[in-house]
DNA sequence: AGTCACTCGATGCATCTGCATCAATCTTGA
DNA sequence: TCAAGATTGATGCAGATGCATCGAGTGACT
């Protein structure tokens, strides 16, 4: 019944989580170097900037964001203080409200996306073949189902969320 | 210029940092229910069982680990407080110690390693096949090497050659 | 020997996270 | 209509993490 895992498996689950940790790091580094917050800030923006009117519920960004209730009201909460976004009243529920992008948070949406896409370029694009990347994609996809993005999409960066842990 | 990355490239990013957030969140989820502690205490009491005698300087396990040392200095604190483990003098550099595991140690090393490959089975190994897994490992590995710190990015601030650990 | 640069491990501090819980509001159903 | 329950967002608290720095010890060079 319980099999044991394979030395295939285990092997793929220690690169996975050690290739993408220091992946992650190396990313996180070069724009920290560059002055940039941290990537969650980018993936807020990024939702906030492609939504209609740029804003958007609580409960909406943290679904598209997969990260907890108070973790978005506080990360909201560093947003508004940076003055990259606001809270709005939402007229028609009054438990919730709007968070919305500001002018500022849309210029550091912009120039925090041709640094993250260098470092991408860097520390992924010029390790693998464009044909390995989509190697390395359908093999991810098959271990965590919940990944529904369309490998065809125009944008020129990450035009999904990126988790930052 | 900078060449942008690949929507391939890109993809390859988002999955790596989705699927592996989700798939370590099972797994940790799997042994927390059973009562068992972080990911982080085996991995230590992995790497300590594994060494001769059952001990190893921090600098060692720090390295095994590939978290920052003040982590690692942390992380014996509560393997020290919990009784897994005991801190011992070095006497061949005074400024150093070694960090043995007890028998208590050993104990939980052996029963958190099999929830752990039942958990890695079920999230990792019954999702792919032993050559996929292989093929899995190969790309990830490509991913794993030299992240080296270029300062030619036009960013503005170039400080610390902060090496990711 | 004396100096200087370096390594090793610990820790103070600010921040961040996870968990539980709260108040306010909405929805449901009798 | 009204009570019961669910949903939304915030927050107090404990624990974890990142950053900078410290003191002790080592090693090399003069």
């Amino acid at each position: 019944m319980k099999r044991k895992p394979s030395t295939e498996a285990s092997a793929a689950w220690i690169r996975l989580m050690r290739v993408q940790s220091r992946v992650l790091d190396c990313v996180e580094q070069d724009l920290k170097r560059a002055g940039f917050p941290v990537l969650a800030w980018f993936d807020a923006l990024m939702e906030l900037s492609r939504a209609p009117n740029g804003e958007l519920r609580p409960v909406e960004l943290e679904k598209q964001m997969l990260i907890p209730q108070y973790s978005t009201s506080r990360l909201i909460d560093r947003l508004v203080d940076e003055g990259l976004a606001i809270r709005r009243e939402c007229k028609m529920d009054k438990r919730g409200l709007f968070v919305e992008i500001t002018p500022a948070g849309r210029e550091l949406y912009k120039k925090m996306g041709s640094a993250y896409a260098v470092a991408i370029e860097k520390h992924v694009g010029s390790k693998l073949t464009d044909a390995d990347a989509a190697k390395l994609c359908g093999l991810l996809d098959r271990l965590g189902c919940a990944c529904h993005d369309t490998p065809a999409s125009p944008a020129p960066v990450a035009r999904d969320a990126v988790q930052a842990r």
